[in-house]
RNA sequence: GCGGGGGUUGCCGAGCCAGGUUAAAGGUACCAGACUUAAGAUCUGGUUCCGUAGGGAUUCGGGGGUUCAAAUCCCCUCCCCCGCACCA
C-alpha cells in the first residue's frame, strides 16, 4: 500500500505558507544563499529543478544546522528571446504559437490565450507565476516576499545607479567592435536567430586584408595568414567572379562585388565602379612589404563570397596556392617563410600524400589546408622578415597588428561558416560603432578580483582555476544592444543593457526590496542607493515614509550581504559567474563581497541530452503529479553528485518510489509497535547514529550524494539484513528507536515526507525548522558484535556454496589466546619489527594481521557472543553454532576470522 | 589549440586526493529459489574465471615505472565530454 504523497505535499505546502516557515526577519547567524535567477519565457523541466533543488538542500541544511537562512529568488526578463517569442507569436508563426499553445495546455489554461502572449510583458508575468508555482510545488523554502524582476521600473533604477557608479570609475568605455549581423533584417543576430546555430556554431573569423598596389589602386587580399606575406608570389582573383571599385578611407580598393556588400557594414565604403576582371588579369602589382612586382593570375577556386574575394597566393605555404598554380601551369620560384625544426614543408608531398588531383578536391584540400596550417602555425618558425626565428603562434596577432599600424592592411571580418537566419537570409559581420563596453581587462581590476578567489570558498575545489583562467582571458564585453528588454544605459538612452550585465549584483537587491518597493517611488534615486549601501548619500530631503524605508532597508543590506553562498550551473563560470565577481569588486566594499560559489552538473534525460525531439524533456508540473517532489528531490539527490550531470531515467524512477514509500511505511507502522527492542539488535541503532553524524560533514561539504545514499539506501540496507535475520517485529521496535531523529536527517531532501513523519511521531512545529539531529552512540560495541556475526554468516555462506552441503551443525574454531596476545602486541607496536622476530608460525599470522586491518576492530569475547546470537542463528541459517578450542582445529583460526567446520 | 573533467566489473555509477579492510559501495539489468492459479510486486541467494570448505587466478582505456603491496602514486600514449563570450 502506497502513500498519498499528493496530500501529505499539499498539507505541507498550506502549512508551510500559512506559517511563513521560510520568511526569515534579520538576527542571529546568517545565511544568505541565491540561485541565478530562472529567465522566464516557457515552461520549467526537470533541468531547470536542479540547480534550485540543490540550493534548496543546500538552505534547509543550513537552517537545521542553526543558520538563519535567507534564500530568495526573483525573475530574469532582460534580453531578446522573451522579445523576440513574442514578435514570432505576433506575426502568427505556426511552430512558436504551438509550443506556446502547449505551455497554456501544460498548465490547464486556455490555449486560445497565446495571443495574449504577443505583449512580452504578458509571457514574463504569465510563466513568473507559473514558476513561483512549480518551484513552491517542488518544497523549495524560497522567501518570495523578496521577489522582483530584472524589467520592473525600480529595478531599472538600481540598474542606472549601477552603471553610473561603473561609469565614473572608468569602467566602460566605447569602441568599434564586430557582431553577427543581418543586413537584410536590420538586426544583431545570436545563436539562436541562426539556422542550426545552437548545434553549429558560428563565430567570428578575423581576416586581415593586405594592401597590393596596382596603380591607383589597391587590390585588397584577405588572408587568415599574414605571417606568410613574405612568400608571395602572385595574386588570385576569380575570372569568373564580379569586382569593383570602392572608396574607403580616401583610397580605391578592389574587392569582389560580394565582398563589398559586407564591408560596407564594417567600415566605411562607398562604390565607385565595376571593373572587369579582364582589365587586372595577368597585370603585375607590387606587394607592400618590399615593393616586389608579382603577377596577378586567374584562380577560380577564389571565393568571391569569402572575405574580399581577392587572394594572395603563397604556393610554398599553401596547398590551394600550390595546386591553383600548377592548373594554371604556372611555376613562379616558391619563397619558403616558416619551417619546422630546419625543414619547410613540401606542398607538392602534401598533395600526393593526401591524394589531391586538382581543384575539385575540395575536401581533400580543406583537410590538407587545415593540416598544413596547424603544423606551421604550432610548430613553424618564420625564417624571413623582422620576425626570423620567432614561433608563429607567438607572433601573429603581432604580426597583424604591425601590418595594420603601417598601414598597408586593415581587419576584414567573415563569419566561420556560411550560415544564414532562420528567416533564410545571410549571416555576415557587420562592425558596431561606439559599442559600449564594460572594460573587464583593467589590470588592477583583475587583480583585485584575484585576490577575492585566494579568500572565497569555491566547491568544487578545482573551480578556483577556473575563475584564475577566466579572469586572465577576460577581456571587455559590449554591455548593451540596440534592442531588447531590459534597462536603458543612463549614459546613452539609445541602448539597453544585455542581459548578462544587467545581472551581475542584483543579488544585494533581494536585501532591500520590500523596502524599496515601501518608498515614494519619485524619491528614488542615487542618493537613496548611496544612502542604502555606502551610508552617504544624501538623503534629507525625502519624505519620511522614505527616509524610514532607507533605514530598514541599510540596516537588512547590512545584516544579509554579502552572499554566503552562489549556486548554479557550470556553464556560467566563464560569464555571469566571473561577472558577478567584477562587479562586486568594483562597487562594495571588500566586506560585502561573495563568501562562497558552488558549481554544479546539468541534467540529460535517458542517457541523452535533453531535447524536443528525442521526446526526452519532461516539464516540472508533469514530474510533480506524478511522483511527488520529494521523489524528484530524492533521486537528483542521490544519482550524482552536486558537480556531475544526473541522468533522469524513468525506469530507475519508479524504484525510487517503491523505496520512499517502505521507507514511509516502516516508519509508520514502527510507531505503533509495543515493547523494547532486542538487546542484540541495538548495532542497528549505533549505524543509524554514525550515518547521521557524517552526514552532518557531508550536507555541510555538498556531498548531498553521499549524504543521501548513506542515510537512505544504505539505512534501508541495514534495516532489510536485520528484517531478514531477526523478523519484522523485532526489526521495527529497534527503528521506533531511530525514526524521529531519521526523518529529520534526511528533511533536506525530502522535507514532505520528514514534516509528515514528524508530526506522526507527535514532533511540535515544523520538521523543517527543528535543528539537524543526533543521536547518542551508546552501542559502539553491539555494532562489533554485529559485524563479527555478519563475517560469520558470510563464511557460512562461502563454504556452503562451494561445498554443496546442507549442514546441521557449525564448529567455530576460536583463535587461541597467544594470538590475541600478538593482536594486541601489534596495535601499540610496529609490525614491521614484530615480524622479524617472530618465528614462522607468529610471522605467518602478523602478516596476515597487516593484510586485514580491520581483525584489529575484532570484539575479545567471542564466544559470548555467539552464544548470544546462538538462538538467531539457528532460526537464520537452520544449524547448531558448538565452539571448538581444539588446537588441531584452530590453526588456520584469526581474531575475528574463526575457523569453521560445517556438517 | 587553450582551460576543465572523464575512461572502473552487462549498464549507470562510487572508490582514486590520504596505496593494503577492494573482485571492487549503491542502483539497475539478468539468473535461480520462495510466495502466487499465473503474472506483477515482494523476499532470498547468485551474476570475471576455476574450485564439493571460507581458496586461487585474472581484472579497473593501453604501455611503462615506483613499492613488500597500485583502480588508487609517477611517466608516456589512445579515446570521450564540457567551456572558450555578447548568448540567456
Amino acid at each position: 500500500m502506497g502513500y498519498d504523497f499528493n496530500a501529505i505535499e499539499e498539507k505541507w505546502l498550506r502549512r508551510w505558507k500559512e506559517g511563513k516557515a521560510f520568511e526569515p526577519k534579520i538576527g542571529g547567524k546568517k545565511f544568505l544563499l541565491t540561485v541565478p535567477w530562472p529567465y522566464c519565457n516557457g515552461a520549467l523541466h526537470i533541468g531547470h529543478g536542479r540547480t534550485y533543488t540543490v540550493g534548496d538542500i543546500v538552505s534547509r541544511y543550513r537552517r537545521m544546522a542553526g543558520f538563519n537562512v535567507l534564500y530568495p529568488m526573483g525573475f530574469h526578463i532582460s534580453g531578446t528571446p522573451i522579445l523576440a517569442f513574442s514578435k514570432k507569436i505576433e506575426h502568427g508563426d505556426p511552430a512558436t504559437v504551438n509550443l506556446y499553445r502547449s505551455y497554456l495546455e501544460l498548465y490547464g489554461d486556455d490555449p486560445s490565450r497565446v495571443s495574449e502572449f504577443s505583449v512580452p510583458s504578458n509571457i514574463a508575468s504569465y510563466f513568473s507565476e507559473k514558476i513561483i508555482n512549480d518551484f513552491t510545488n517542488m518544497g523549495f523554502s524560497i522567501d518570495w516576499t523578496r521577489k522582483f524582476t530584472s524589467g520592473e521600473p525600480i529595478y531599472n533604477k538600481f540598474i542606472g545607479w549601477q552603471f553610473r557608479i561603473l561609469q565614473e570609475k572608468g569602467l566602460i568605455k566605447r569602441g568599434d567592435y564586430p557582431i553577427l549581423y543581418s543586413a537584410e533584417e536590420g538586426n544583431p543576430v545570436g545563436e539562436d536567430d541562426i539556422l542550426e546555430g545552437d548545434t553549429d556554431k558560428v563565430s567570428i573569423t578575423q581576416f586581415t586584408g593586405v594592401f597590393f598596389y596596382a596603380g591607383d589602386d589597391i587590390l585588397l587580399a584577405s588572408t587568415v595568414r599574414p605571417e606568410t606575406l613574405d612568400g608571395v608570389t602572385n595574386i588570385f582573383i576569380n575570372p569568373d567572379a564580379e569586382y569593383c571599385r570602392i572608396r574607403m578611407d580616401g583610397k580605391n580598393f578592389i574587392v569582389s562585388k560580394r565582398a563589398f556588400e559586407k564591408l560596407k557594414y564594417q567600415r566605411d565604403a562607398e562604390f565607385v565602379s565595376d571593373v572587369s576582371v579582364k582589365d587586372f588579369l595577368h597585370r603585375s602589382v607590387k606587394e607592400p612589404l618590399n615593393s616586389r612586382e608579382i603577377p596577378i593570375l586567374p584562380g577560380k577556386f577564389v571565393d568571391p563570397a569569402i572575405g574580399t574575394g581577392v587572394d594572395y597566393s603563397v604556393p610554398a605555404h599553401s596547398i590551394w596556392d600550390h595546386v591553383g598554380l600548377m592548373e594554371i601551369g604556372e611555376r613562379p620560384e616558391y619563397i619558403r617563410v616558416i619551417e619546422i625544426d630546419g625543414q619547410p614543408m613540401d606542398m607538392e608531398a602534401i598533395r600526393k600524400k593526401f591524394g589531391i588531383s586538382g581543384l575539385g578536391d575540395r575536401e581533400k584540400l580543406v583537410d590538407a589546408t587545415k593540416y598544413v596550417y596547424e603544423q606551421e602555425y604550432y610548430h613553424g618558425r618564420l625564417v624571413r622578415g623582422k620576425y626570423s626565428g620567432s614561433v608563429v603562434k607567438d607572433v601573429k596577432d603581432e604580426i597583424v597588428e604591425s601590418l595594420v599600424r603601417s598601414g598597408i592592411a586593415i581587419p576584414v571580418y567573415e563569419t566561420s561558416r556560411k550560415a544564414e537566419t532562420r528567416e533564410g537570409n545571410p549571416v555576415i559581420v557587420a562592425v558596431i560603432k561606439n559599442q559600449w563596453f564594460i572594460d573587464y581587462s583593467i589590470e588592477e581590476w583583475k587583480e583585485k578580483v584575484r585576490g577575492l578567489l585566494e579568500r572565497m570558498d569555491l566547491r568544487p575545489e578545482n573551480l578556483k582555476n577556473q575563475f584564475v583562467q577566466t579572469v586572465e582571458w577576460i577581456k571587455e564585453r559590449p554591455c548593451a544592444r540596440k534592442r531588447g528588454l531590459g534597462t536603458r544605459l543612463p549614459m546613452d538612452e539609445d541602448w539597453v543593457i544585455e542581459s548578462l550585465s544587467d545581472s551581475t549584483i542584483y543579488t544585494v537587491v533581494y536585501t532591500i526590496i520590500p523596502f524599496l518597493r515601501k518608498m515614494i517611488f519619485e524619491e528614488i534615486d542615487d542618493d537613496v542607493f548611496n544612502q542604502i549601501f555606502f551610508g552617504k548619500g544624501d538623503v534629507s530631503r525625502k519624505s519620511e515614509t522614505t527616509r524610514n524605508a532607507i533605514e530598514e532597508a541599510r540596516r537588512e543590506f547590512l545584516f544579509w550581504y554579502p552572499v554566503d553562498l552562489r549556486h548554479t550551473s557550470y556553464p556560467h563560470i566563464s560569464n555571469h559567474l566571473t561577472f558577478y565577481l567584477f562587479n562586486h569588486v568594483a562597487i562594495f566594499p571588500p566586506e560585502e563581497w561573495p563568501v562562497g560559489i558552488s558549481t554544479g552538473g546539468m541534467v540529460i534525460s535517458e542517457g541523452q541530452k535533453m531535447s524536443k525531439s528525442k521526446g526526452n524533456v519532461y516539464p516540472l508540473l508533469t514530474i510533480k503529479r506524478k511522483y511527488g517532489a520529494d521523489l524528484f528531490r530524492m533521486y537528483l539527490a542521490s544519482n550524482a553528485d552536486v558537480w556531475y550531470d544526473v541522468d533522469w531515467r524513468t525506469s530507475e524512477v519508479e524504484n525510487y518510489s517503491k523505496k520512499l514509500e517502505k521507507f514511509f511505511s516502516l516508519l509508520d507502522e514502527a510507531r505503533g509497535v509495543q515493547g523494547m527492542p532486542e538487546d542484540r539488535d541495538l548495532w542497528i541503532v549505533s549505524r543509524m547514529a554514525e550515518r547521521i553524524e557524517k552526514s552532518s560533514r557531508n550536507y555541510e561539504m555538498m556531498k548531498i550524494r553521499e549524504a543521501t545514499v548513506d542515510l537512505f539506501f544504505n539505512a534501508l540496507n541495514d534495516i532489510r539484513d536485520l528484517e531478514s535475520f531477526a523478523g519484522r517485529e523485532r526489526t521495527l521496535r529497534a527503528v521506533k528507536m531511530f525514526g524521529v531523529q531519521w526523518a529529520l536527517s534526511l528533511s533536506p531532501v525530502i522535507p514532505f515526507l520528514a514534516e509528515e513523519i514528524f508530526s506522526m511521531y507527535g514532533g511540535k512545529g515544523f520538521a523543517s525548522l527543528q535543528p539537524y539531529p543526533s543521536i547518542e552512540n551508546i552501542y559502539k560495541e553491539h555494532e562489533k558484535e554485529w559485524e563479527f556475526i555478519e563475517s560469520v554468516i558470510d563464511d557460512f555462506r562461502g563454504i556452503t556454496k562451494v561445498s554443496n552441503i546442507k549442514p546441521k551443525r557449525m564448529t567455530v574454531g576460536i583463535a587461541e589466546e597467544w594470538k590475541w596476545n600478538l593482536l594486541e602486541e601489534s596495535k601499540r607496536k610496529d609490525i614491521r619489527e614484530m615480524i622479524k622476530e617472530a618465528d614462522q608460525e607468529k610471522r605467518d599470522f602478523l602478516i596476515a594481521l597487516i593484510k586485514k586491518k580491520d581483525l584489529k576492530q575484532s570484539v575479545r569475547d567471542e564466544e559470548g557472543v555467539l552464544n548470544k546470537y546462538r538462538d538467531d542463528l539457528k532460526n537464520y541459517l537452520g544449524i547448531e553454532v558448538v565452539i571448538s578450542r581444539d588446537p588441531n582445529f584452530t590453526r588456520k583460526s584469526l581474531p575475528g576470522r574463526p575457523s569453521l567446520r560445517l556438517d
